[in-house]
DNA sequence: TTGTATCTTCAAAGCGCTTTGGATGACGAA
DNA sequence: TTCGTCATCCAAAGCGCTTTGAAGATACAA
């Protein structure tokens, strides 16, 4: 069923059908009516590629999933933040679009998705420090919207992010506070944005204590639950372990739990851990009790947040940039207690 | 750029340049090179809604994200599954759509993304026992495949699943064969196909055994890691606790390991584990030694495999069914052994 | 009665592509 | 010379929608 039968069943020509379907005011109230119920009979949606291309929108919004030939993983946040926003998407009537792009091949995926007049915006997810994407975005003119910042990368665009800086700082005093003072960190790879930040909050904190930081206690990786597993392990046998650790991710964290239970080691009491919760619906830290003491912040409701903006964004081209900057909340749980006396 | 600017800057016909491009052999070969030099200086791409206005085909496929009310939540192994599905989209020149609908509108969500010609097919993930949306797309006529079956639908259609039954059943029988008898059940959802079959499978074993099943040890509801821990604990408070736990998810058998390692109890010692892995790429089982004895399959590679049906479905509509059911690995790991002498 | 404003509807152009059904010219065969 | 055959290329129709510009109908004022 496509307009001109529905109009021809009418005896309407397509233009008021097409009105009245629209919401136009320069038609009949009694006609709007009448094209309504035969819409609704006859089960009539309009071809929304024949919409699209009378329109110039598309209202589809675009993500590129990176596959990395070297680590052929979906981050698990990937679900709950596409979650988020695709709620939002559906409440303004946008669509939601995937592109499968190797490394090498990022920056066409945007450019092609966009100049193939697929998508109306695009969602830049997972920035790297100095991310090339942002400058190619902007240059080429697409509403986007960044979930996370760049460092280095000057020029204005729209984001949102957690306060990653100052959640790892203040993770860090609180395990300061707590006598700690071999704290470990374990990081997301060390050229994802985010990574860096949250580093350099743990710098700071331990520099306004006036503690060197120790390189070996600094490690980064993908955040895998056998990656937290396999440098708690290792940092466990060291001559001088550290009696805190502080971890970007509950997958990684997982991991660490794992390793101090195998090595006997009980959580909060022998080893104080901090990880960093995106409060993932599958992945909760606790019910009641929160298992970890955690930096938390919903990568969902960031999601939620950034389709808005970004359909903002496309509302209105040359609107002023908006950023969003979310606080993480620190959740005090089981898994920190004082540093034990063993010195 | 359009296809008639080029056209225009090339001096030939839209219907040239066209053909040179698509590949179609009545144009010179000079003439080709010539339009495909001219066509990437200008960084030509066409457009994708009056490509698919002219062809009839969007070069799109349909999922359907169900945000329900009750239980907000994405399942976890949704981004391995999209991430293999979307390689093997993008190797074929497949976009990939998504779309939200709430509990009560799914089968309205995929009836308006085929009937507004939005996608040429569409996959139906986490099919439930008598799942109603088969029935929906069977009539509909469009090319879908289900990642599962449903029990109760007939009629043909196509899907690609791993044998539940089959592999719970094995594992069942190899907790049996260690001595247990007290074996427990950490279920999905069962309105959900998969874990009725799990049930069947579990069931059978004990049947097998002349164990007689008690609904103490059978559990069932969205498989979270907060659930496993909540469950694994009342269990071993019970009078009579089972000595051996069947999980129906890795995020699950977390908490399960949570609750056993506070209850100061050992898994493969005390308490021996089996879990399903879906081999996802952020939750490894182990690195070389498997944490847990594990049924084994990888969901990344079922969206590769679903993703290649159903582009031979949408190539040849009215071509055989396609059926495909992957075994599960029975992985051997750390978390079984020999059922205590309690008795 | 005529002119003007308002309401309602319509015909047709246009969005950017594919594809049908020729047209043109070159070439060799009859 | 004339015709058929290829090899190339093109004009124009059509995909299903929106939207421009206009027209018919009605009502009201002058």
């Amino acid at each position: 069923m496509n307009l001109k039968q529905l109009s021809e069943i009418l005896g309407l020509s397509q233009t008021t059908v097409s009105r009245a379907l629209n919401g136009y005011p320069e038609v009949n109230e009694d006609t709007r009516l009448r094209v309504q119920a035969a819409a609704t009979k006859h089960g009539y949606r309009p071809n929304s590629r024949a919409k699209g291309l009378a329109t110039g929108r598309s209202m589809v919004i675009g993500h590129v999933i990176p596959s990395s030939s070297q680590h052929e993983m979906v981050n698990p946040i990937f679900g709950d933040f596409v979650a988020g926003a695709a709620k939002k998407y559906a409440e303004h009537g946008y669509d939601m679009m995937f592109t499968n792009a190797d490394d090498t091949s990022i920056e066409r995926a945007y450019r092609d998705l966009f100049q193939r007049g697929a998508v109306d915006g695009v969602v830049l997810q997972g920035p790297k420090v100095n991310e090339p994407r942002i400058g190619v975005l902007s240059r080429m003119g697409v509403p986007f919207i960044v979930h996370g910042r760049a460092t280095g990368v000057d020029g204005p665009y729209d984001w949102i992010d957690v306060n990653n800086k100052s959640s790892f700082q203040r993770a860090t005093k609180f395990l300061i506070d707590l006598g700690h003072r071999r704290i470990a960190l374990i990081n997301g790879l060390e050229d994802m944005d985010f990574a860096q930040r949250r580093r350099a909050g743990y710098l700071e904190a331990l520099h306004e204590a006036g503690i060197a930081p120790d390189p070996c206690l600094m490690r980064s990786a993908e955040m895998t639950e056998v990656y937290g597993h396999h440098e708690a392990r290792a940092m466990i046998q060291m001559d001088n372990p550290p009696t805190a650790i502080l971890i970007s991710s509950m997958i990684s964290a997982i991991g660490v739990r794992r390793a101090l239970n195998e090595a006997g080691l009980k959580m909060g009491r022998d080893v104080s851990v901090i990880a960093h919760d995106d409060d993932l619906s599958y992945l909760k830290n606790g019910q009641d009790v929160p298992i970890y003491t955690a930096t938390r912040s919903s990568v969902r409701q960031a999601g939620e947040i950034a389709a808005e903006m970004l359909i903002e964004r496309i509302k209105s081209p040359d609107g002023p940039v908006q950023t969003r900057l979310l606080e993480a909340e620190l959740v005090v749980g089981g898994s920190t207690g004082p540093a034990p006396d063993r010195f």
